[in-house]
RNA sequence: GGCGGAGUAGCUCAGCUGGUUAGAGCAGCGGAAUCAUAAUCCGCGUGCCGGGGGUUCAAGUCCCUCCUCCGCUACCA
């Protein structure tokens, strides 16, 4: 049996655990189930980074021990991991016993192989932020109370090993992955490899491991860290173990941390003379529409709520089917919703209904004879063992997202099958005919829920026991006479949670909190128009399509105004729009801006600006 | 400044090592059907594949250049 070794990153406990981590996790045990249901054994691992700087310094915010700190942080992430169905085999905390013996270990290996040495080192120091900074740093004006600091510290001849580095990921195209990683990696060492810094003074800092050659100083919490993937597969200890799992075929990372594990990391095991990682492997990040989400932008989007609203097997699959490997993505709740209740909802959560609903009023609930296949029944089977043959190429390709869209495309030819067969007349005129149909049907829903399981490992179980399933006879084809369960919906349906905008006027006095700064105001570019002509959008009960003239500029909104404006009364009003909205459709017509009107349950006014001589394209503010 | 990414249908994006009429999903329009969570199915897209130049029998796909947007610049996946 081959063996199948992954990591995610440890992840700092500084933070909460937000949809980055959950990401990267998720990832990782989906990749863990695939490769588990083809046989292969399966050792994923995942776990915290709990030294440094960081947690010292919100430790003693807090006034509590960094130790009690980080003990009050691993069991929310542990938490959310059972939350997400995390099927992880361990998970390391570098605080951990286990762990500081093999750092230590290892450090004591380089400093015998000659690849540490001492020096002084003098640099800016800032002393808010307690770390050395680099000039430009210094010159961005982020950081006060910097002086010029002096200080002895251990060095690991990281340059030494710049080109074997260089020939190793040549040699082996997928050791970083995806391909534009590999190339930034190699530009970045085109520059010649500086040595890296390993200890901190205790002076400094003392939460981290002592180095085993000198008490006074303790190891770089980088150094710390990497080191997790080897002490997990039983380095120094375990021999057996070790031996078996390492290297490990896959560390999953996230694109900011693509240079300390594959250069700090593989540079270090060069060091010790320990085989390379098979392949490092960075996806990229989540956006918040467009932007990047971070905790001063706000819109750091928590995976709990989600989990909470609508279960964790459909954030899964979102997670899985809107990313592209190694690219960014964006998050919004409307593609959350529109993929949830088309994907899941209609295509899958539907086909699941109206088939068993079928069986249930015609075969009183258990699963039908399979009868002569006829050319129809011979295409979807075959479709089927085609899927059941790429998935495992997509999946070792870590094509996840086409992996799952080919799944749904077999789930809509499955949806395609049963309208063509039309089981819901056969039943009238020939009830065997109706049970082949009905059987090919399920047996095909089967084998997609199968291929669904790692993404989606709680539904697709639960929609398998229904169709009387286990997971011992999930692989083999329905057998005749099978007792379906309870129908019950799979994938109910979710809407949007339409947040109002508009508050009300009680609210509007009121509003202190909401506030917003001058710039923020000046983001909208408010301008006058003039109102050349304006007509009904056809079909459209309350549009008005607007032509204005905006400065040198004519442009075309849409407005809904029509139950309260005629087009006529319109033309020739000096009006206020905001400019530089994105352009949206309307009704198939597009519009390119908004006007401003004053609205209330009863009415509408359009805002007009009073003095006609102004003219078009003058700026509001 | 340096490095990197992106620019393909209204929207979100696939298009790997260059090769038949450039694809999917969603949205939209028209229709069929009624077993099903108003779900499903069928039909409908002449898209300067960001601009320009080049290599080639052949380029969205390689090279050069320009434009626009974005990210990173070594302890936030």
């Amino acid at each position: 049996m081959s063996k199948f070794y992954l990591t995610t990153p440890i992840y700092y406990v500084n933070d909460k655990p937000h949809i980055g981590h959950a990401y990267t996790t998720i990832l990782a045990d989906v990749l863990a189930r695939y490769h588990r249901d083809s046989g292969e054994d399966v050792f994923l691992l995942t776990g915290l980074d709990e030294h440094g700087q960081k947690v010292q310094q919100v430790a003693e915010e807090r006034g509590v021990d960094p130790q009690a700190h980080c003990d009050e942080m691993a069991p929310r992430f542990l938490d959310l991991w059972e939350k997400l169905h995390i099927s992880n085999d361990d998970f390391i905390r570098t605080t951990e016993k286990r762990h500081v013996k093999v750092v230590q270990d290892i450090l004591q290996t380089v400093f015998d192989n000659g690849d540490v040495y001492e020096d002084e080192y003098e640099g800016l120091y800032s002393v808010s932020e307690e770390r050395f900074i680099t000039e430009k740093e210094a010159e961005s004006g982020e950081f006060r109370d910097i002086k010029k600091l002096k200080e002895k510290n251990y060095f690991f001849r990281m340059s030494k090993y710049q080109d074997a580095l260089i020939d190793h990921i040549q040699a082996n195209p997928h050791f970083i992955q995806p391909e534009h990683r590999k190339n930034e990696v190699l530009g970045f060492l085109k520059q010649p490899l500086g040595d890296l810094c390993i200890s901190r003074p205790k002076s400094r800092l003392n939460w981290g491991i002592d180095l085993p050659f000198d008490r006074d100083y303790i190891t770089y919490v980088w150094f710390d860290a990497l080191i997790n993937y080897v002490t997990a597969a039983g380095y120094g200890v375990d021999n057996t173990s070790y031996e078996k799992w390492w290297p490990c075929e896959y560390h999953l990372i996230g694109k900011d941390i693509l240079i300390t594990h594959s250069v700090y990391w593989p540079t270090m095991l060069m060091s010790v003379g320990m085989p390379m990682p098979k392949s490092i492997f960075a996806h990229g990040w989540w956006l918040s529409g467009e932007s990047k989400m971070s905790k001063s932008l706000g819109n750091v989007v928590n995976p709990l709520d989600l989990i909470e609203e609508y279960g964790v097997d459909p954030v899964r699959y979102y997670l899985m089917r809107e990313m592209v490997l190694g690219q960014d993505a964006s998050f919004t709740m409307e593609s959350f919703v529109k993929r949830y209740n088309s994907d899941l909802a209609n295509d899958l959560g539907n086909l699941v209904g109206r088939i068993t609903t079928l069986i249930g009023r015609h075969f009183e609930s258990s699963i039908p004879k399979n009868g002569q296949p006829t050319e129809r029944e011979a295409q979807l089977s075959d479709a089927g063992e085609a899927l059941s043959k790429i998935i495992p190429d997509h999946i070792s390709s870590m094509r996840l997202s086409e992996a799952v869209e080919e799944t749904m495309q077999f789930i809509r030819a499955i949806n395609r099958y049963m309208e063509r067969s039309e089981p819901w007349k056969l039943v009238k005129k020939d009830l065997q005919r109706a049970g082949t149909v009905l059987y090919t049907a399920a047996d095909s829903l089967r084998k997609a829920l199968v291929l669904l399981g790692p993404i989606m490992p709680v539904r697709t179980e639960k929609v398998l026991k229904m169709m009387g399933v286990d997971s011992e006879t999930a692989n083999e084809s329905l057998k005749e006479g099978l007792s379906l369960g309870d129908f019950e919906i799979p994938f109910p349906k979710i809407e949007l949670l339409e947040v109002d905008e508009k508050p009300n006027e009680t609210e509007e006095l009121n509003m202190s909190e909401g506030k917003i700064g001058i710039e923020d105001f000046a983001k909208v570019d408010l301008r006058t128009a003039v109102v050349k002509a304006a007509e009904k959008v056809e079909g459209a009960d309350k549009l008005l399509k607007l032509q204005l003239q905006v400065g040198q500029e004519e442009r075309q909104i849409v407005a809904g105004i029509a139950e309260h404006y005629s087009p006529d009364e319109m033309v020739g009003k000096t009006i206020a729009i905001v400019a530089n909205l994105k352009p949206a459709f309307i009704r198939g017509v597009e519009s390119n801006g908004m006007l401003l009107a004053a609205s209330s349950d009863a009415s509408v006014v359009v805002v007009t600006v009073d003095d006609p001589e102004i003219g078009s394209g003058v700026r509001i503010s």
